[in-house]
DNA sequence: CGCGAGCTTGACGTTGTTCAACTAGAGTGG
DNA sequence: CCACTCTAGTTGAACAACGTCAAGCTCGCG
């Protein structure tokens, strides 16, 4: 990681600046900009582990993360899977100063990182900004309680219906797709056993509801998973 | 409710007053108070209601609360129980402006509610007082996805043995206690059925592990519970 | 060509839900 | 004052859902 980072990528088209800009001045967004390194990070690889101190804002420019956490006996879970462009600081912001989980990459990822406590200080001063922010960054926390209630509820048929609806609505954003996460991965997500998850894939994709070519899949019928995920 | 809301039941020993006085002036802090309606609840009484318009910021001076969620078959579920004083603005001032769930009375309850709207433009200017406020609220999302954690990785006695912990620890703040909660209400918070929950909870009091007598509940050895809540 | 990772399928045992029956206490009304 | 009812708690049995295990498959890569 480098001492001075290089400049922005793609500056100008960024959501974070977008945001930014609606309250703060063009000097005052400098600031920040000079206290923020940009990264990239391939498939796999971990952008900050479960049990380290936060250190930084993320800002998830493109791509796709996990938010995964471990237990100890070494079992995976996903909290969420959200892809870019996203602010992803609220967890380190908010809580403890040790991260809950790990943050890792789905898919290559443009990452920006931004230094915690700096740039909580560089707000202090700007409440709307701080509240606009909160309100991006808190929108994450939904997605874990949806999947809360879903999993409290619902059986693995109903829990896997409302997985793809979420993947093919709020991350890959197309109703069909291909499918970046192994079974293992939305097992992780859905809180069952992968081979549930193969039994299932495969029971909607027999009935004609998604299609599945491997990797790539497609949503047949919107309806009838929507049915599943209520009544499943 | 009454447009003038009466005095502020101590308001000198008022949690939230302490926190609010080291970022406010007494002037400013008089201003939050005058849009603040001060009410009792009895226990059962419904605070806010899941999909209703967020309106307050809810201040929890005294007693204990359940957050309520209700699917469309009219099942419950419990996300998370707190005791005051406690501040549960969270889940409305960030998220949309309808209620996810319902907040609950479990038993009687002192509450002020803050008019959303008013507050926030108290604070806008306040940027540290903003922060400080977040983190308090914030804190209680930490419960929810621990408890999904809890949901997603263990048994069932495993999840009974979470819930007396945290009843203990963070609602009742004693290793011995009067369980205000139904069986039922506790099998809505381990996601389970409330027959469930009596096997397991007899299961446990048979191994000497807690003392039941009716509703009075006394832990006699933490630790086993916590190894029951790890390896369950 | 061989190896390993990811995927798939079926058999089997465990866990937990559902259902039904029973008890106890609290509130109600004749 | 005694049935009646309603709610909360309790227990056990039958059944379904799900995880685990084992075996075999395919594909990409060294």
């Amino acid at each position: 990681m480098f001492e001075n980072p290089l400049p922005l990528y793609n500056c100008d088209a960024c959501f974070f600046k977008t945001i930014s800009s609606l309250h703060l001045s063009a000097d005052e967004f400098d600031i920040i900009r000079k206290m923020t390194t940009q990264l990239h990070f391939e498939k796999g690889e971990t952008i900050f582990k479960q049990g380290a101190k936060a250190t930084h804002v993320v800002f998830l420019h493109k791509g796709i993360v996990k938010f995964n956490y471990q237990n100890e006996t070494g079992k995976n879970f996903i909290m969420t899977i959200v892809s870019g462009p996203k602010i992803l600081g609220g967890a380190n912001l908010f809580f403890k100063e040790i991260n809950v989980f790990s943050l890792i990459a789905v898919e290559n990822c443009e990452i920006c990182l931004i230094d915690n406590i700096a740039f909580a200080n560089a707000l202090m001063n700007h409440g709307a900004y701080l509240m606009a922010l909160f309100r991006e960054s808190i929108e994450m926390f939904q997605v874990p309680i949806f999947n809360f209630i879903s999993l409290a509820h619902k059986q693995v048929n109903g829990r896997i219906a409302d997985i793809i609806l979420y993947l093919s609505e709020n991350v890959y954003k197309n109703n069909e797709f291909q499918l970046t996460l192994t079974r293992k991965e939305i097992s992780e997500f859905a809180a069952c056993s992968h081979e549930n998850v193969i039994t299932t894939l495969s029971k909607l994709n027999k009935e004609g509801i998604i299609t599945l070519e491997g990797k790539h899949c497609r949503i047949n019928d919107v309806n009838k998973l929507k049915e599943i995920s209520k009544h499943g």
